[in-house]
Formats: structure tokens, C-alpha cells, sequence
DNA sequence: TAGGATCGACAACGTGGTTGTCCAAACCGT
DNA sequence: ACGGTTTGGACAACCACGTTGTCGATCCTA
């Protein structure tokens, strides 16, 4: 007499929603911390910039997106003052896109709270449930990474 | 002796896989049988009509995007076949957006789908694990539903 | 050294969001 | 029953993020 289980489709939708969750509580944590307008893309992006900083290409290939795409996105992080581009002295083709100490301070900050708020969940869930739940996660999803093009994915 | 705990940002990154996952094999599943056109916005912009048809307004506050926003996702749907505007009869404003019968076919098979991408991961970690990550899930998010716009809340 | 690959810029475009404006229709309180 | 307010939807302008295609400059290699 176990419940009947819920349907397929409310899979998918809690994935997403946990997801979601965790990134709005990282944004208005970033937020409150002096850093109001970075958007969850930037965040990745910074990601694939890496703290000894990289060329658009090869954040475009981290990304998982056209170069043009990266040189976007860095374009703009660079207006909001968290990354510069500098010459790269061993290829004068390609620039250097490094962190900015802004850009620095917002990985450290998202670290740190991604940190507290998997501890959250540890608080409601217990230790053993969210190994559970992450392991579980590790099994079904397929080992290659996966591509951050999510607004062009999903649209 | 447990293993340590994976690093705090790795939790999204996992939700957000498996629901790329999920959304990934539910769209190559829908294109090999006749909707190879009909993105993840879609599918959910079609669940927000739903079977009894809605207004523009009514699939935007559902949605929680703009009816100008909802307005332009529906005119793509129709232009792909998918729904149809009709007068209402009930108040000259409105225009009732409804599912064809492709829609219609659509959103059957996208629930058949789901059904067995998520048996799938039954087979893989036992039914109680799924049971478990479903309920961890349903712990953690808000209580409130949400908003589906995800390319916009992304960028 | 010549040919091919790669880097980054520029342009054009598609799609999904946003605000603001507008008019017609519906609703509601007097 | 009328007049003010709310609502539905269209139109326009704009932004963010993605795509292809093109191009000159630079690097690598046969």
C-alpha cells in the first residue's frame, strides 16, 4: 500500500525548481554582498574563466558556445567591471580575458555560499539525504559536461 | 570514515544536469516521433494553455511572464501549428489560444514520454531512490510555483 | 615559404524577455 | 444608465543571449 507514485512529468519540474532555488538564494546572497547585478550566466562564465584567465575561444569551448556568444558575454562582464581583456605576450592574436579583484571576490563569495546553502539542506534533509540525493543524480546523468547555452537551449 | 562532502557548487550543477537530462531525452524522444520542431519553452508554454484552451493574459500569469512575452511564444506555436486562436464568446477582448490536435498529440506524448524517461531512472537507482529524491526535492523548494522564464531569469 | 588552422572582430539574424503606449471592451459604483 | 477604472491584446522599441557567415591577422607546420 505504498502512495502511487507522482507522474513523470514532476521530475523534471523539481530538478528545476531545486535548481532555481539554489541560484536565486546565491544572486540575493551576491546581491546583499555588493554585487547586484551579476546574473547567473555571468557567474558562469566567470567559471569557465578560470582564475588564471583564459581567451574568448577557449572560454566559448568551456561554455560550450560560439566564440562570438563568449565575446559577448565577456564584453559585458567587462562593462559591469569584472573581468579585463589583456594582450596575451605569447600570441598577439589572442587577448587574454583574466578576473578583475571584483570578479575574484564574486567567485570567492559564490563559493562560500554555495557552501552554507548546501549546509541549508543538510539542516532540513540530514547528511545522509543529500549524499543520497547527489550521488543518485551522478548515476543518470551521462558523464560528459554539460554545455551552459542555457538560454539558447531552453528557447 | 565517510567520504568528505562534494564541494557546495556542485549540488546545481547536478540538478541542472538532470534536468537537462530529462528535457534532452523527452525532446530527441518528441523529434523521432513527428515534433522535431517544438522546443522546451514550448512544452511548457502548451502545459500553461493546457487542454480547455486559455487567454494570451491567463498563459502569461501562468507562465510569469508578460502577456506580451506569452503573446509572442503563442504566435510561434501557431505558426508551427500547434494552437490556434479562436473569438471568445464570452468577451469580445479575448482570444481563447487552443491546442490543435497536433498540440494536443504533443503534450499526450510528452507525458508517455516522461512516464518512461522516468521508469528509466527507477530501473537505474531503485524505486525508493527516486521516491527519495522527489521528496528531498519537495522539502527544499518553495512551497510556491514557478516561473518558466527561463530564458530571461538565465541572462 | 606556402598553405592551412586559429583568434577575435563585425554584421545580420532568430528567439525570448522587458517597458511603454494605445484602444476597445468589460466591469462596477454611484 | 452612465462614467471611471480595470482588463485584454496589439504594436513598437529595446536588451540579452544565442546562431552563421565573413574577414584580416597571426601562428603553425609540412
Amino acid at each position: 500500500m505504498p502512495d502511487v507514485d507522482p507522474p513523470g512529468w514532476e521530475l523534471p519540474l523539481l530538478l528545476f525548481a531545486g535548481f532555481r532555488t539554489l541560484i536565486d538564494q546565491l544572486h540575493e546572497s551576491l546581491a546583499a554582498h555588493g554585487h547586484p547585478d551579476v546574473r547567473p550566466v555571468h557567474g558562469f562564465a566567470m567559471q569557465a574563466i578560470g582564475v588564471h584567465g583564459a581567451s574568448i575561444s577557449e572560454v566559448g569551448r568551456r561554455l560550450g558556445v560560439s566564440k562570438q556568444a563568449a565575446g559577448k558575454t565577456v564584453d559585458r562582464l567587462a562593462a559591469l567591471g569584472y573581468v579585463e581583456r589583456v594582450d596575451d605576450p605569447r600570441d598577439a592574436r589572442s587577448k587574454l580575458v583574466r578576473l578583475t579583484p571584483r570578479g575574484l571576490d564574486s567567485l570567492r563569495l559564490a563559493a562560500e555560499i554555495f557552501e552554507a546553502l548546501r549546509a541549508d539542506w543538510v539542516v532540513q534533509l540530514g547528511a545522509e539525504r543529500v549524499r543520497s540525493l547527489e550521488s543518485s543524480l551522478r548515476t543518470v546523468i551521462p558523464a560528459a559536461g554539460y554545455p551552459v547555452d542555457v538560454p539558447g537551449w531552453f528557447g
